[in-house]
DNA sequence: ATGGCTCCATACTGGAGA
């Protein structure tokens, strides 16, 4: 089974684009972020006819994520992080697709940091961790994928002075990645590519595609269940060559199927 | 150090992104 996610700034100004990926890539399972559109607006029918279930959590202008599957229905969790009521950010959609819990999110940027916008990422951060540990304590397949907005490591930027005063990259982005995942999660693409630069962000500006001057931060965190079935991965970066297209490339994982019972 | 680009809203400009 193989698992997308895309963060494509915008769901309807990048259509065909998203429309033309899963064509030719056929994802079982895809996690969008930044729909920056309202429930109302989502392009259900044109997903639907790339022969897609979905189901959405949009917003108006801003944030946004979506669950689609072409393996069987999309049974819906939750559509918020719990901890705080007042947060009215569209930026967590959980759910159960074909034997696997998704949290599909889209953690808040920070910038600037240091300032309010950074205490509501860290704010976030530390509310997703405390429901990561729930969610392991299930102890059954679970993904959480998505936007992060962390750059892990230094190995995960092409030039790491220039990201040391932005939020992705502060100290308590990094330190917070990092005590998220010791929880007992595993980095896919990190364990994938242990050595290797990945990059699946490269800024609109400053020709940074073309220079390969790019950062990694959207994510597939694995639960112990689902550590063993992971059979390879990679970012479609050619898709981020396309024109009209998103600022971050898709990644994707590819699951094994669970071994059978046998009786 | 700054700005460069692209999205959205309902605008002829501004906020946000990373």
């Amino acid at each position: 089974m193989k698992i997308a996610t895309y963060n494509v700034n915008g769901v309807n100004g990048r259509l065909p684009v998203l429309l033309r990926w899963l064509e030719e890539t056929k994802p079982d399972i895809v996690c969008l972020q930044e729909l920056k559109s309202p429930y109302e607006k989502f392009p259900f029918n044109a997903i639907k006819n790339a022969g897609y279930l979905a189901l959405w959590h949009g917003q108006k202008s801003w944030n946004g994520v979506a669950i689609l599957s072409r393996v069987g229905e999309i049974h819906e969790v939750r559509r918020a992080l719990p901890g705080d009521p007042e947060d009215l950010h569209s930026r967590y959609l959980e759910a159960e697709v074909n034997g696997v819990i998704i949290g599909c999110l889209y953690l808040p940027n920070g910038n600037p940091a240091p300032g309010p916008k950074f205490d509501y990422k860290l704010k976030w951060f530390k509310r997703l961790t405390a429901h990561a540990r729930k969610l392991l304590a299930l102890e059954v397949p679970v993904i959480l994928v998505g936007d992060f907005n962390a750059i892990p490591t230094e190995m995960d930027c092409h030039k790491p002075e220039s990201w040391v005063k932005d939020a992705l990259f502060f100290p308590e982005t990094r330190a917070a990645y990092k005590n998220l995942v010791a929880q007992g999660w595993t980095d896919a693409i990190r364990k994938l590519y242990p050595k290797e630069k990945i990059f699946t962000f490269w800024d609109y500006f400053r020709n940074a595609f073309a220079r390969d001057a790019g950062i990694r931060i959207d994510h597939f965190l694995l639960s112990p269940q689902l550590k063993k079935r992971l059979q390879g991965g990679g970012v479609d970066k050619y898709v981020r060559g396309w024109e009209k297209t998103s600022d971050h490339a898709p990644v994707w994982i590819e699951i094994k199927e669970p071994s059978q019972k046998r009786r």
